[in-house]
DNA sequence: CCTTTGTTTGACAAATTTGTCAAACTTTAT
DNA sequence: ATAAAGTTTGACAAATTTGTCAAACAAAGG
């Protein structure tokens, strides 16, 4: 049991992530968590002491992680048009684990308008969003792309790959495809999506 | 006071639809909800029997209205462009009212995989979206818009103007942009958007 | 073997939230 | 004016969920 065990923390943070950012089931109780987890349901109090923290904790590893995989895929191209495909696939790769992550943020910040909790109100521009924009625009001076606000640019990018994912329950019932067919469609996008920032 | 009062069931929608699609605050309680329609909770119980069916109603009528308003606007247009852009205006003022409402359907969607509520497993492929779908197709042959898959196209547009709102809390914390900043952002898009298309 | 440390459990208390009910109150119609 | 129907209220019960605690248990070191 011990050895199996000693990573119980671990188990709780798994499916915490799962049922939170993969399932996009944000009213997930700690029972709910913890059966998942396959661990009693006091140990979520043991390890993180309170249910907030834990989803804090969860929320805060994802962001680093995400920032930090971005940093690395951004960095290795010199070649604009090379980055953008690069953050494209990192990008969908992220979404298809964890689809609900930043829908969770923006319900999270919503849910309580006053008592802000740290992690969120700490978002703020990163380097290498600065960084970025600061590519975009030289682009643009390059005339690689089309004159265009960089935000805008940032938006564009953005929206095409994420709202796909996030609305993609909908979508299923909406258009009655199976998974399999979404998965497609969804990797059909990348093309399309570079399609319509360069052309 | 009766004929104040002879409202309240509007008042209670209202509150719940502005608390719900407009703030985001999938949380909210009976007692928020009756305490932001400035009436008794139990009200809420006596109009609509629960909690569950007051939320079932407001998504259905604002499904319903969302779907007569796009109707309509699409049906006044022959041009195909002209209709993209009614579609663009009435979406984009649907979103700045109603910015929560899509992704309120996705959390209610994940929320109970099994007991799946009426409304939701109701959405079909409706009219409008089929012949919408033509539409594109039609134009793609007539050669105005270049070769895509019709539910790409679609799905390019919807992202294109649905994203940046869903996403509105997170990005003023990370740009640090004011309502007013992030409004003429917006307002800026839809001269983006139907260059990004039909370009 | 025994002690110390860390982990797991069930029982319990507290807080939150939902829904019901009878009584009070209003309005409308007779 | 009175009855009937509809509306509003506070009190209550039930359900759900969170967090604490002491006791049980396991592992590791002396």
């Amino acid at each position: 049991m011990a050895v199996k065990d000693s990573h119980t923390e671990q188990q709780i943070k798994d499916a915490a992530r799962k049922l939170f950012f993969t399932e996009g089931r944000f009213k997930a109780t700690t029972q709910e968590i913890a059966d998942a987890a396959g661990v009693n349901r006091t140990l979520v109090n043991y390890y993180f002491r309170s249910r907030d923290l834990l989803f804090d904790q969860i929320l805060q590893e994802a962001r680093t992680t995400m920032d930090l995989r971005l940093e690395m895929a951004m960095s290795a191209e010199t070649d604009f048009k090379k980055k953008i495909e690069h953050f494209i696939d990192i990008f969908m790769e992220q979404s298809f684990t964890y689809p609900y992550l930043d829908i969770y943020m923006v319900t999270r910040i919503n849910e309580d308008v006053e008592r802000q909790n740290q992690i969120i109100t700490d978002l703020k521009k990163t380097e290498r969003l600065k960084n970025f924009l600061r590519d975009i625009d030289t682009e643009i001076k390059k005339g690689t792309i089309e004159k265009i606000d960089p935000v805008q640019f940032l938006m564009n990018l953005m929206s095409l790959l994420s709202h796909p994912v996030v609305i993609q329950p909908l979508f299923k019932k909406l258009f009655n495809y199976s998974d399999k067919q979404y998965r497609q469609m969804m990797i059909a996008r990348k093309e399309i999506i570079l399609k319509m920032l360069f052309k």
